[in-house]
DNA sequence: TCGATAATTCCATCATTGTAGAATTGTCGT
DNA sequence: ACGACAATTCTACAATGATGGAATTATCGA
């Protein structure tokens, strides 16, 4: 993971309708909500929601599919572990102080670990 | 941890410089670095440079230690591991997928795990 | 106490981002 | 094809954030 995208992914989650549709999904797993649910659970104007889904998903913290006439959006499990793993990246010199590699929450598509 | 503070903290990391500066500590560890040693290695004007160093300190990312003239930063692993683990939060409902607990990376001032 | 260096605050400028109503596009059921 | 609903784009407006030079505060060595 490159800073640049790092950055686009933390700026997307460092907003209060963006982080709270975030661990919405993360919450849901890879099931996913429609985005007329994720309006309805938290409160958020359609045009407002349609804005922050698409901050996340050009963050790639996101992923939606077309269900009929829902578009369904879930966690992009994956990517959330790079950005994490990004962020404590080498820590200390990689000296004991670091277990090892960050948690695999919820492997998404791909295989498990 | 509370949204607000984890907003904080993510609006914090979401610009390059802070980035920059906040992964520099991380690799550094518990040592830390002057504010000076800082501006030298990421080549931050000094005045941006305080701009930044209290945001961070505010989002709780960094600490800081008076010795002598300088002022020595160093990273808060303990929050950004909470932050981490916010963000993870609940997985899936809770379910296997998700491998129990965050890296404790670096267990600051306590014992080096 | 004085010069030098470390660090922060002040300030003005510039750019980016959040908000939500209205209009638009797309998909379903009949 | 038509009405109903899902979702996105368009469009202003308001608010917040980044930047860096200059001045200020604080600590050291001699």
């Amino acid at each position: 993971m490159q800073t640049k995208e790092a950055i686009t992914a933390l700026a997307a989650l460092a907003q209060e309708s963006r982080l709270a549709i975030f661990r919405l999904l993360v919450q849901i797993g890879p099931q996913g909500l429609a985005a007329s649910k994720i309006a309805e659970m938290l409160g958020v104007p359609p045009s407002s929601l349609s804005f922050h889904l698409k901050e996340l998903s050009h963050a790639d913290l996101v992923m939606s599919r077309q269900v009929g006439r829902f578009v369904i959006y879930s966690a992009n499990i994956a990517n959330m572990n790079t950005l994490l793993s990004f962020l404590t990246e080498n820590c200390c010199g990689g000296n004991p102080c670091f277990a090892t590699a960050m948690p695999n929450c919820c492997d998404t598509e791909s295989s498990t670990n």
